[in-house]
DNA sequence: ATTTTTTTGAGGAGCGTACCTCAAAAACGT
DNA sequence: ACGTTTTTGAGGTACGCTCCTCAAAAAAAT
């Protein structure tokens, strides 16, 4: 038995900071928040006195005191997709401890793939109004030149599922999507022990996740698994039906297929086509994203895994760094990082 | 676009329950914290005000008007596991950041597998010193009842990595252990292609966590995988040393092992034993826990997949529990559970 | 050296809650 | 109806911080 005991320090107050520096608390408040009318001199002797005490604002305390309220707007597609509909309860539930979380949070759905909606959006977005953008979204030029602007307004923006790097986001909240397509391929090359060929079901050219996944995908393929070969990408525009009413050609085309990495959504569609016509049992079936009909797939051997990430993890986390950037807070990477979550029928959550 | 805005409602004070309730300041705060000397009739004139306005009590204000610290004792084994250690290391961060969350961490290490260690750390700890405690440890008779001690103290108590279903810890925080070795055997079973044998290595009898693993192995193996045989399971005790000695005679025994699924700790040993002895490439090993060591193999294909739990999570969430329950507040679910983590190489965190 | 401008200090009110004291009111027992 | 006990109210102080005002002091400009 070994004990580790931590020694109480008194946390530090602004008084601390008044007192150390020699200046009143008017001034410690001044600098603190930025107010006008400090000279450079004094500024540093509060800061000084700041670092040797240690101080760290208590942002309980503050945000009491100024009767904070913060105000988050998610960008989300106008589809009626289910992870975007989870997001959406996810954001909902959110509000509903606003209480005690002090945020706020309103949706602005857009017509899904049209860059343009999202940038009348952005541009209207007043700072008096809101602390914070989360957008998921398309990587557009006009995208990117919009999230420019809201961030030039001094108000944070996270990219949410689908990054935008090229925009100065503050921060993304998602998966690495070249990885998880890498993993997709992983578990694909490993389930399928014959020979044959894959296809790569994806949403959109211009949605940068779908983008990365292929990629990633395709080098592990390539790499690791020369069993198996990846036929051209099919675009299934998240349309379930769409995706319905390729399927047949695409059976034909490729008579030994050996597996499918649906790696957009859309899956009702890949399902109830797989259901319907008896496909082999031998294929190998991987998708994205667990909801309540990829799950029942998986349970009942239709998917063989399922590629995914929280939903709630991301709403929380976006939140989190919305909060945190909005009041120049540090955070923590490991519990902002969203993990790519493998699932098979085996470790379902309950 | 569809917009979704939020009527926006002041958030109730005590000062609205006084007023709704036709009671005064001092009547309200009586009743919100128990303060004795109050008939039961005004009891529930103010319980009524509170449902109808809705009151949730700002923890943030109250805690600071207390000068609430919360101190957490955590119960650890005392051994130079990796998995053991990223505990303690994640401890040790909320300590860093105990001015902002007003928690105060300590750590007592026990000498594993001894269960008389924990009942004597658990019947010494001060109410009036802690105000929870997260134990991991084994569950034994006395264990248990040392826990009930601790509740029956009105401190709460919740078990980490490990249940201790048999003691009404106030809860769990880990993963379902019988999930996850469900999910280790059903990825060994698509994993190997030839029929053969699998080995269990486990850590000890007194583990539940070890036991419930094995037991959701064999299940699957069982009913879904008729190629694979699993043999009488080999106790490690976490010992890496004790596992390099024990694997040459494994494989003397078993000319027709297809995979070993480490379930426990001491991982150390079978890697060492694995890179020096150069058995067939073909062989499928599935580990438990993300740490620097098992990382590697897995990036060297020593392994071929990992059942994790993330120990950031786990902490975080056990300091989470423990405040929850100490103020009596409600918590979010889904936050809560911890996931079964699978990881390939493709899907490591960075 | 005087005026003007800038910087600083002192103090107070308030955020939502806790906790304390003292006196007044209500309920109770006889 | 009396005294006694219990219950309630009024008010204050505090937590750590914000934000405001007004006056005093210091620095800069003339």
């Amino acid at each position: 038995m070994e004990e580790q005991k931590l020694e109480v320090v008194n946390k530090p107050t602004v008084n601390d900071i008044a007192r150390v520096a020699g200046v009143s608390l008017a001034t410690v408040d001044r600098v603190l928040n930025r107010r006008p009318g400090v000279r450079a001199v004094t500024i540093q002797k509060v800061q000084k006195a700041i670092d040797e005490l240690g101080y760290i604002r208590d942002t309980a305390a503050a945000n009491l005191a100024r009767r904070r309220v913060y105000n988050f707007l998610f960008v989300l597609p106008d589809t009626d997709n289910e992870f975007v509909e989870a997001l959406s309860n996810q954001i909902a539930e959110q509000s509903r401890n606003q209480f005690i979380e002090r945020t706020r949070t309103s949706i602005q759905k857009v017509t899904p793939f049209e860059p343009q909606d999202i940038v009348e959006i952005l541009d209207a977005v007043d700072g008096r109004e809101v602390d914070g953008v989360a957008v998921f979204g398309p990587e557009t030029p006009s995208v990117r030149d919009a999230v420019k602007r809201v961030r030039d307004k001094g108000i944070p923006v996270v990219a949410m599922v689908s990054d935008l790097p090229s925009s100065d986001r503050d921060h993304f909240v998602g998966i690495d999507n070249v990885s998880a397509g890498r993993t997709a391929a992983h578990l694909m090359g490993r389930f399928v022990h014959q020979r044959g060929k894959v296809l790569v079901l994806t949403g959109s050219r211009l949605a940068r996740d779908h983008l990365e996944r292929r990629q990633g995908f395709d080098l592990v393929v390539a790499e690791d698994f020369p069993h198996l070969e990846v036929v051209a990408s099919v675009e299934g525009r998240d349309d379930p039906e769409l995706i319905y009413k390729m399927m047949p050609e695409i059976f034909d085309s490729y008579p030994d297929l050996v597996g499918i990495y649906s790696s957009a959504a859309g899956n009702a569609g890949l399902i109830q086509f797989l259901t319907e016509s008896k496909v082999s049992e031998e294929l190998v079936i991987i998708a994205h994203e667990l909801t309540p009909l990829s799950r029942e797939a998986l349970c009942m051997g239709t998917f063989d895994a399922l590629i995914s990430q929280d939903s709630g993890h991301i709403i929380r986390s976006a939140v989190r760094l919305l909060r945190a950037t909005s009041d120049g807070v540090p955070f923590n990477r490991a519990q902002e990082r969203i993990r790519i979550d493998i699932y098979l029928k085996e470790n379902l959550p309950p």
